[in-house]
DNA sequence: ACAGCCGCAATTGTCTGACAAATGAAATCT
DNA sequence: AGATTTCATTTGTCAGACAATTGCGGCTGT
């Protein structure tokens, strides 16, 4: 029986809540000095290595970041969007793969999600989104291309469509969905595709894009989509067969 | 000079790292046991608090579980959606709280996601999904309602259209975007709006789904999202006026 | 007086050794 | 055979120590 809630959990872990409560509710800002270890542990009334693993778990989470020396210690750290963009990608990563979630499922997600940010995209893109996309169509079309390149240019292509809305927000959220679910339907259909075939619809979505022309670059994007899922089905067709 | 990156990194953090691409790239199954923390420390050739270090950083990420006694040890954890889904709220909480994002920008991107999702849940949802919807309207209308419960409604509400697309990868991705700035959104606007007219929204878009009406449901979800833009940009106007 | 150098103190990183607590399995007793 | 006890294993915590790093102040030479 586990009546006591306060006592079930590591004092680590409680130490460590304490602190990321104090984060999240503002008790401690950004860029603040928390108190050095010796000081926790006092203040806790814990030994120095508790505090340590406290400590180590915020680090983990890029709560806070240490610094030795002098005037080290730890400091609060401001997550910034490539952080969070890391974090996003690991977990989306490991959630997939050991949820065996559904091909379907995930492909759908991704697609919906992207069509999301397409329209923004085709009113507000730079040149230099749009010349990224050019660049990356144009390494995908060279037939000497590893399949990992391949995949690599792929994401890159699909990242600078999503960055071309100009949210960085929506970028962020998006980078579960594309650079996790990306690589795993490369390695599922990279057997049956037709690199002509998704370079032409790249090639439709990039010009959609460049004219401006968001009914265009969604159609276009769901062409891709559809395209995608048949060539799934197709391969797990086979395979059922075999 | 900081030449040797291996050194520059802590011992923990290398070996942190060490262990979870091996869980990423497969090596270690879930529910796997890895070795215990005395073997960990001899096959890397560091004491054990470095090595429980290591295994405190990948345990706040939720890669591994650890467990006392004769079997104990630590184990490699299945991800759940519900625990990336509580990751992903607190990532984007503090992304968000820490980098002063525009509001309008984390408003477009909450809309632009969500709007991906309703064309789904008007061809899918369950019955529980309507249900859930009409009975946190119901809430919203009673007048008593308290601002802090009203917003948390107004999540839930979201939450059920969203989970009505029967996606749980959309779901998941959805996390940050409803419940991280929901709530955001709501402590900016709730001096300013009209619940009435929030309520008369939320009827049109759960009337949309539960007709089975995907443009019905994007146009009113749409239509909130300009209200919602609306208001943000007057309480902005009377502060820069005061 | 000023510039550069050196050592010191503070702080984190790591190590050693130890004991407590939990927990499953084996041994023992009824 | 079943229940109980004991025990070995493993993680959780503690104490103390030393190494590595780094900013600061004082010292020294000119």
């Amino acid at each position: 029986m586990k009546t006591d809630l306060e006592t079930s959990r590591a004092l680590s872990v409680q130490i460590a809540e304490a602190i990321r409560d104090a984060i999240i509710s503002g008790t401690l800002i950004v860029d603040e000095r928390l108190p050095s270890e010796a000081e926790l542990a006092a203040k806790f009334g814990v030994s120095r290595p508790t505090v340590r693993e406290a400590l180590k778990r915020l680090a983990a989470q890029n709560l806070i970041r240490t610094q030795r020396g002098a005037s080290g210690g730890a400091f609060v750290n401001r997550i910034t969007f490539e952080q969070a963009h890391g974090q996003q990608i690991t977990t989306s990563t490991l959630l997939l793969s050991m949820n065996d979630v559904d091909f379907e499922t995930a492909c759908e997600a991704r697609f919906a999600l992207e069509r999301a940010c397409v329209p923004l995209a085709a009113l507000r893109r730079k040149a230099a989104h749009l010349a990224r996309m050019r660049a990356e169509i144009a390494r995908q079309a060279r037939p000497a291309l590893s399949d990992e390149d391949f995949c690599a240019s792929d994401v890159a292509f699909h990242r600078a469509l999503v960055d071309g809305a100009g949210n960085p927000v929506l970028s962020y959220q998006l980078a579960g969905a594309i650079e996790a679910i990306e690589p795993l339907m490369n390695m599922i259909t990279f057997t049956a595709r037709s690199r002509e075939r998704i370079v032409a619809l790249h090639d439709r979505i990039a010009d959609a894009i460049e004219g401006g022309n968001p009914e265009g670059a969604d159609s276009a994007l769901a062409a891709l989509g559809d395209y995608t899922i048949t060539l799934a089905r197709n391969v797990m067709e086979r395979r059922r067969r075999i």
